[in-house]
DNA sequence: ACCGTTAAGTTAAACGTTTAACTTTCTGAT
DNA sequence: ATCAGAAAGTTAAACGTTTAACTTAACGGT
């Protein structure tokens, strides 16, 4: 059986190729008889244009790149799929569709996002999660390309974004703590020099103050984003004096929390109970860890969607309005035993609750 | 600037824009002074071929549609995006990109599906983890279009799949168990009907026939695929009475096995020490549990690139290969603390070390 | 020197839509 | 009844490639 093609509905609904466009876009006034013909013809022969050739005529391809950066081994992606899954959704409710191609090695880096735009293979692009200068958002700045960045960079650089207020999260978390009767807070931070992680300490130091506690540069440990660093970074803080030592810990990440609750353990310290511990991202599983862990959960579905309704005007060739161009997003604190006094429930009881305010 | 186009080139290089096509396709003799000036001028200008014009002449879109089902909240599908990643990479490798779209409410996904080819938005289909029948299966079988699946159904049906030998994978993990020295091994399955669970308990079978031990049903209990269900089904097994209660679990998933230690912590049993435990997946996180998990892992990247390899095959309207058309692999075991006697060692601790032989 | 054959380039016709410009038909105000 | 103007439909020209078919140049064997 051959493809069916918009000659193959013109002839069945007896009108010209060019009603058949115009009642299936319906970019014209068709009398509604001759519509109802076409459309009868149009399903009964399950005709769909060939989008190769409507993309050719209307200079889209009708796809959003998304690429990422490849994960290092061990550090999972918590929110990959669900960013990826949701924004084909919003995609494709605009009949758009998501195109993903892995973030090539740095060299050839701007090569690729290149020949993806100069071959007209994608309409505009989502940035993954950018937190430091960027050199595509350079190029694609200078290029004539629609792109929307998940994360900021620095305040200097001005593009169209999406963000998670991490600040407000952390400062969230610090609160929580106290109100739990943690009463010395420590943080593991992630190095200097990341957009994300300089807001989640200030979202730190702004709940210490909030505390009414001078801050104590000892509390305050830098590690990579991975378990392993926050095993060895919460061994370092927790080695502190007994009467100095933290009660609880924020962690930037859940990763790092991971490795933080290692080192309670390992210290014959109970997460919860004895030290409160909170992390970021609410990953798959946080709630599954012994204890399961207090996290800051981002948004992500209101994320993906307002990333492609950005990116959507910016095809269209409008401007995004002011209020819409750079969004922040609020975390939600989802607590959980990591962050109770309250001794060690297990986990997977199904009489467990959680709360998210 | 304008999009430069072939015929830029054409003139650049003071030829017609057949020569030009001719040599960046390389499709036919060209004089190497002539194909060299026009290589120059197609570089110096940056062009790339219009990836739409290209597709309707060529009636192929390059693209490789790929989708998923949506993860129930709280089950992370581990694999996902490193199997999107090195999906990506292979694909890319041979010209093509890929579409990543989600599948959609079980009442439409059909029409998704014929919406997408016969639109020619898609070469070619990769079908994320079937086990179970599939009606995707059986129409895109009778639509002409290429597609492979990872993992197959039922043996009846017969399409060009790449699966993981699950029950060489399990029944390595029982042989392993036994080697550590627990000799009563309970297995927490599937519910029945799913292929590639029946797999993995008839690895079961065999490594407790290996054993020289007959199968006792109480060792076999059937949960679904989440913590919450490991957890029952661990407390359902291991309350059986202490003679004949096992000293091993084996889980067909990360995620179950995550559920049974919780399980075994809650009846005052240590994961490793007390009642050695092996899940099926190697998630991420799976080194970062309380013990660190011992596991079954995928070999996701050789998954990937047999299943392009596969649908590119096909795509050039070739047959693949009778030996090469339905594919299993085995999938590695990566011995960590949860199946070893040793008193636990704190996983993050630098001197860990991992085996996977 | 001639001719057949091959190599190297060019011309032009697709590919399947959308849409501007044109033609025909209908409508209703005078 | 007439006619302007709108509404409904049609024709044909793009869109930017690939590639079959054709032209011209080059080559070598007799």
């Amino acid at each position: 059986m051959a493809k069916v093609g918009i000659r193959d509905v013109a002839k069945e609904a007896g009108v010209s190729i060019a009603t058949v466009s115009y009642v299936l876009n319906n970019s014209r006034n068709v009398r509604p008889q001759t519509r109802e013909r076409v459309i009868e013809a149009a399903t009964r022969l399950g005709y769909h244009a060939d989008v190769n050739a409507r993309s050719l005529q209307s200079r889209r391809s009708y796809l959003l790149g998304y690429s990422w950066r490849p994960l290092p081994v061990n550090v999972s992606s918590p929110i990959l799929d669900q960013f990826i899954h949701c924004m084909g959704m919003a995609a494709y409710q605009r009949g758009y569709h998501l195109l993903a191609f892995p973030t090539p090695s740095d060299k050839d880096e701007i090569q690729v996002y290149q020949e993806l735009v100069s071959s007209r293979r994608v309409d505009g692009i989502v940035l993954g999660a950018t937190n430091t200068i960027d050199p595509r958002i350079t190029y694609l700045s200078t290029i004539d390309i629609p792109f929307v960045a998940f994360g900021q960079t620095s305040p200097e650089e001005d593009f169209p974004w999406v963000d998670v207020d991490g600040r407000k999260g952390v400062r969230q978390a610090v609160e929580h703590l106290a109100s739990q009767g943690f009463d010395r807070i420590g943080i593991l931070a992630w190095p200097e020099g990341s957009r994300s992680g300089q807001e989640r300490l200030q979202g730190y130091l702004d709940g210490i103050y909030e505390m009414g506690q001078p801050v104590r540069e000892e509390w305050i440990v830098r590690v990579n984003h991975n378990a392993e660093e926050g095993f060895q970074g919460a061994m370092r803080i927790m080695s502190l004096p007994a009467d100095i030592r933290p009660t609880a810990l924020v962690c930037v990440s859940d990763l790092i929390a991971v490795g933080a609750m290692n080192a309670l353990y390992h210290l014959g310290l109970r997460p919860g109970q004895d030290v409160g511990v909170v992390g970021f991202d609410d990953m798959p599983l946080a709630d599954l860890l012994v204890p399961p862990l207090t996290t800051l959960r981002q948004p992500i579905d209101q994320v993906a969607t307002l990333i492609v309704d950005q990116l959507m005007t910016l095809i269209e060739g409008e401007e995004i309005p002011a209020e819409k161009r750079q969004i922040s997003l609020e975390p939600t604190l989802v607590v959980r035993a990591s962050s109770l006094k309250q001794p060690l429930q297990f986990p997977i009881s199904s009489t467990q609750k959680e709360t998210a305010p």
